[in-house]
DNA sequence: ATTACTAATCATCGAGTAG
DNA sequence: TCTACTCGATGATTAGTAA
């Protein structure tokens, strides 16, 4: 759990790191180099190697008077995860309006949900973890086809897993938005015939827009 | 010093303001779901609102009871900068290395940082206001056959301007890397042959690199 | 030279609450 | 409800300095 307790000051560090190079080799610098590099003193600096160091975000090497700094896996992730956000807001996407209508599920979206295997997932690229549960929506004619062209999609890969008494299928999902608020729509691999589209979200959904069974919704789907 | 300057947690505010949608249309949010967006308290989210208002990144109504928010073009432009960052570490680019011959210049180099038209943009694109001075660097031969393919190239567009007293003429940057500290080549336009090369810095290079005329020295220009 | 500890300072945050 | 103030706690940053 590397990726948990990192401040924003951390991140700044990190990208500084990174813009000297320490994803691709190890970055040369002095803690006295690295404060001129943040506007920060020089105690500033040094503590925050050693925090990154604790959070699991760079390696080090003091071998003679200078330390060797690169990024680990985790540290270049909390960095793609920020460049993921940024290029969300400057590039332009293709979105898909799919309208449905709001139906009770059986219940299964919430004991998927509460299976930490996806929630991690779901956590890692949505950027937020969601509530167990899903807004089912049930969709009509025209709908259906859309959703047809999603299951064709790209899509972000939600890996299957096996827990102690069972084995998890993988999954699909698309960002989507409906209502102002951002969430997911997830597609369990291997449905054959499916007409229900499940979203995910921060937040409850039925609540916080004030759905009932029956209401239409558009979602705006993110390819 | 204590009005001016976005700290980080500006930045991540506004993020999350833009991620919402601010970059294109009014968000309509109160401090409360904002402060919930950001994972922080009601009080907080209010404070940074107050504060990004405070540094015109964004511009705020509020009518009944909710406020309306839309970011700036300085709020888009901060958030620009965060970005292009990111994909100079995450996209791959090219580079030329241009070896040149330190030589001494005839202190234009200073007089033109030294204004205040060409500092603000030199700021905005390299991340830092260079030292006034430029490292003059002398090619020869094949050197100056890759400075050609510069001036052909694209770059970073500095725009020219017009002072009470004269006018500056326009210029090209391209961001580079010496002796593992980052500047700027600079590449005015309008100017006929030339076998020197500008380079800018956030530190006085010959100083910092030890450098004395007549030194070879490579520089990585990004392309 | 370095890195990084400790103590003091200062900015930031959240609780309570006013308007 | 809403925004945004004060204030005390928290935590980050710096100066001084040890190793």
């Amino acid at each position: 759990m590397s990726g948990e307790g990192a401040k924003l000051q951390h991140l700044h560090a990190l990208k500084h790191l990174a813009l000297l190079g320490g994803t691709k080799r190890p970055v040369r610098i002095s803690s006295r180099e690295f404060a001129e590099a943040l506007g920060a003193s020089q105690q500033a600096a040094s503590a925050a190697l050693l925090d990154l160091l604790k959070l699991g975000f760079i390696k080090r090497e003091i071998t003679s008077r200078k330390q060797h700094i690169t990024l680990t896996d985790a540290g270049v992730a909390a960095l793609a995860h920020e460049h993921a956000e940024l290029r969300r807001i400057f590039d332009p996407q293709k979105t898909v309006e799919i309208e449905g209508m709001v139906s009770s599920g059986l219940g299964e979206g919430a004991y998927y949900m509460a299976q930490e295997g996806y929630a991690r997932q779901f956590e890692a690229h949505l950027g937020h973890r969601p509530v167990p549960g899903t807004l089912n929506l049930k969709l009509e004619g025209d709908e259906l086809s859309k959703l047809q062209m999603l299951e064709a999609a790209k899509g972000i890969d939600i890996a299957g897993f096996t827990d102690k008494s069972r084995t998890f299928g993988g999954a699909k999902l698309f960002r989507c938005e409906l209502g102002g608020l951002d969430g997911g729509v997830v597609l369990p691999l291997r449905t054959h015939h499916r007409d229900i589209m499940e979203i995910i979200a921060r937040r409850q959904l039925r609540r916080a827009l004030k759905l009932k069974d029956g209401d239409k919704v558009a979602v705006k789907v993110f390819v």
